[in-house]
DNA sequence: CCAAGAATGTGCGTGAGTGAACATTAGCCC
DNA sequence: GGGCTAATGTTCACTCACGCACATTCTTGG
């Protein structure tokens, strides 16, 4: 019983009870219906068939394999139907990866989109180890800093997020606002924990001050604006987060290089689903507000 | 969905996790596994697995997929089972066909076999009229005459039917003992009706008596042996019968041309059957006992 | 009774699918 | 870091299975 196509073949003669019907259902020549039959018989070493110059009569064995094959047809059927209307839904797990920074971001634009989506079920994975792509570890990423170029990944533009040099009231009150960017090395810096993190801004910043003056470092980009709020020290800030942090006060003109991209990566094999276009659509249209 | 074995290749992709390991089970290349799963995913128009260089990943799709061939991988493997075990097991259905005349010695042939196997259910017809055993009507039919020739019937002699011609004590009394052949045009006959018999006793029987002097005629064979018995005229009875019949007297020596052979047919495509074979070797061994 | 139609069965030439070889890449062990 | 293994993926030559044509047989309808 190796070869499924002549099983098929013979449940269509079975079912047409003749080889030249069975040839049309099939669509292939009768010759080639003849010997599928012919193989399948000499592999099982029994007839299935009784051969009369009016058609095939399925013997018992062969009115086994009808009944077996028929229930394998419907359930392929009931297969494709679900394979192909899965494509074109939106259903099933959606797992999305994002370093943690974007959490209270992301968050709501996914929980929308499984509003819309009875059957959707969400996942959402931030943790700073890349999860990959082509080993099914996440459908949808969102990866920060220069483009991603592994291969079999598409990767599409998310966003620009401008950064801002800010300090808090508490901050400026305590140590005075910076007059220029060289009067920067007298004050004290938030930043990001550089075994983690290899954001542009950092090495803008080791450039600039000693590294004795990074005063609070930590690996969790909440944790650093936490610490930005409380005065811990001079930090960047995404415009987004700064519309929503009052009492933070720009040091600075923003500087280009404070611009992080970040994009949206999936692998190619998924990237054509419905369900991953869904969130990529919603994404996008949420980064417009994000960067308004 | 059309190419099942497609299906079956996709089904050994999923289950090995790699192209390399499915295309060794299979038996084919692995060139050979890359072109089924890229023609299954272009016909479902979805990605049933994740590339990566160690191996593919099923979707969700392709594990929809893995749970349904499994469920057929196991319905064909029991499948060939049950048919590969049903040619080499006697059971199922057996359908046995002859003349009524063989009904009283075939029948407890039938009825041993039966015992002998549980799984086995007889259907035994006997009927007047020809079943052809090519439209699959019955597994196994009892012929008499000349051999049977027709295509695809396999054909191998049962036994000799040796007929002698007898009557019953009671006719004897009344029309006295034939002195010699010649003398048989002054008695009376029991005859088989010729439009359904063609029996060669028959022809002998029509070429030495006139028409009228065949007083009983039936085309029940039964029905004759009993009008023998009951002194209707005289008639030709196997030896068979002859055994289980007491009071009948022979008129005159048997003849060879009243020796009716007899063949077990069946059809070539079950012919090779064990369950074939059983009943043809249970009449075979059955039919010395007759002709002893 | 003959002819038309529909079915199986068979020999032969061709093309699609197969297999071999090679390139490439990721992970692992030393 | 560097060789080694085991994967995927692509190209090319080839073979096996396919389609075609014809023969044959049985049934059916006029």
């Amino acid at each position: 019983m190796e070869n499924w196509d002549e099983v098929r073949t013979a449940f269509h003669v079975a079912r047409m009870g003749t080889v030249s019907g069975a040839a049309e259902a099939l669509g292939v020549h009768h010759a080639t219906v003849i010997r599928h039959i012919d193989a399948l018989e000499a592999q099982l070493g029994v007839k299935l068939f009784q051969r009369h110059p009016r058609g095939y009569n399925a013997t018992e064995a062969g009115l086994d394999l009808l009944q077996v094959a028929q229930a394998t047809d419907d359930q392929f059927a009931q297969l494709a139907g679900r394979i192909k209307g899965q494509g074109e839904s939106v259903s099933g797990e959606l797992v999305v990866t994002s370093l943690g920074a974007f959490a209270s971001l992301i968050t709501p634009v996914l929980a929308d989109l499984q509003k819309k989506h009875a059957g959707l079920t969400i996942k959402y994975l931030n943790s700073e180890r890349l999860f990959r792509l082509e080993y099914g570890e996440a459908h949808v990423a969102v990866r920060t800093g220069p483009v991603p170029e592994q291969p079999d990944n598409v990767v599409q533009p998310l966003m620009q997020m401008q950064s801002h040099l800010v300090a808090s009231q508490s901050y400026i009150e305590r140590h005075g606002m910076p007059k220029d960017t060289d009067d920067l090395v007298n004050h004290y810096f938030v930043g990001v924990d550089p075994t983690v993190s290899r954001a542009p801004f950092n090495s803008w910043l080791e450039k600039i001050v000693p590294s004795e003056r990074i005063t609070f470092r930590t690996d969790d980009t909440n944790a650093m604006f936490e610490a930005v709020m409380h005065g811990a020290g001079i930090g960047l800030v995404a415009t987004t987060w700064l519309k929503k942090m009052p009492g933070l006060t720009e040091i600075i003109p923003p500087k280009l290089e404070w611009c992080i991209p970040s994009w949206l990566v999936t692998h190619v094999d998924l990237h054509r689903t419905t369900k991953v276009q869904a969130v990529l659509a919603a994404l996008k249209a949420a980064a417009v507000d994000w960067q308004a």
